[in-house]
DNA sequence: TGTGAAGTGTCAGTCGCTGTCACTAGCCTG
DNA sequence: CAGGCTAGTGACAGCGACTGACACTTCACA
């Protein structure tokens, strides 16, 4: 209990290398595989065949199939969150959120590259988008996003988030409009970074003319 | 090919009534055992063995184990989007999403009492939001429900869905905030529809002033 | 250097789901 | 109303995701 990390991230040891590597040899040879032939005809056994494991180490590292086709969202998510937290405190809200978002499209390489090149990470939005079984997983796992992000919020602005319903409200608005500019990008050839940081914008400037009463 | 329906809803036959048996008893035990001890923990052959017919004859009735928790779902989203078709062509977007959406919660026992008892549907929802494979589909599910929305709503202000990104956008925050109200209901002791018709009725309320650039 | 534990492979088994095939029972026509 | 047609079903075999148990190897650390 007593001297828990004696070199915070020093030499981590032979066996924390090698087991550093067999996950990153698993998920991107999943991730290859994912791609080239879709996730559902893709087998674990085809995965762990290519790295020379047994299906049931493959299973050790992921709880399941799906895990490790969200691997490398989570650190975009991460990332995202931190981009959130180093906004001024005088944004508000929306002001916050957009400038999170947007900062966090154009700082995605350096915070990703040293694990997985960013083209990878795209293709395995794309793929998410597209297959139903895991837009399903990737949705439920936006909404805990956003229950993350309603707190930061909440806290930003000195509020209690069970006692306002504002700060979920909010971000479930402005969540609910993301989403909509996730599918429209997969739905559209160009899978460049540049692509959906400009129809993430464009969206978010729709936000405020969306809500009027009447658009006519 | 011609004489298609000779009495659009007389006697439907032997071999239809027969049917329509097998997959409301398949339905009705499938959820009561869901309900009683949880939807991982029951087994299709549970749920076959309490309607004494084979596994087999489940996955013809329902194209998975998922299938079977949504049926009911089903109905209420077809309730929902009729409640909305009728609401008056005079009112702007917002307001007509709202009064559907709260319409829908009065008269629902009216539209489902003949299948399935209103108060085994509420609970059947808390099932899913407590389940996170079950959410996980049900928010899937729910972008499909908000792309049907989307497009009723540029039909009623006559614009083109792919044109003009607002239906979408409004229909996403709206969605988004719903969410939000059936996340809290279902974390909430009271499961009656008295409410989260209460609880969609204060979210509502609360997306002008969320959405506002600044709370203090 | 020896001992404990972490990481892995193997194997057997459960559960969701599918294809196939034979059989039975409603239906429909002559 | 007999006889054929076909929709609906059961039985069975098989695949793929996933889990538990146990034995074996290999690193870590005293």
């Amino acid at each position: 209990m007593t001297d828990e990390r004696p070199a915070p991230a020093a030499a981590p040891g032979l066996r924390e290398r090698k087991k550093r590597r067999t996950r990153d040899a698993l998920l991107r040879a999943a991730l290859l595989h994912f791609i080239a032939q879709g996730y559902e005809h893709t087998t674990v056994d085809e995965i762990t065949d290519a790295v020379d494991v047994s299906q049931r180490t493959f299973f050790r590292y992921f709880a399941n199939k799906e895990e490790v086709a969200f691997a490398v969202q989570d650190l975009v998510e991460s990332h995202y969150v931190a981009a959130l937290r180093a906004r001024p405190p005088a944004e508000g809200p929306f002001e916050a959120l957009r400038g999170a978002v947007l900062g966090a499209w154009d700082t995605l390489d350096e915070a990703l590259s040293d694990v997985v090149p960013v083209d990878l990470y795209m293709r395995t939005y794309q793929l998410i988008e597209s297959t139903p079984a895991l837009l399903a997983v990737h949705l439920r796992r936006s909404t805990e996003l956003e229950e993350r992000i309603a707190r930061l919020i909440a806290e930003r602005e000195g509020l209690d988030v069970d006692a306002d319903p504002r700060p979920r409200v909010a971000v479930a608005a402005f969540s609910g409009v993301m989403r909509v500019t996730g599918r429209l990008w997969a739905q559209d050839e160009d899978a460049s970074v540049a692509s959906i940081r400009r129809m993430t914008e464009a969206c978010l400037d729709q936000i405020g003319p969306a809500l009027a009463a009447d658009w006519r």
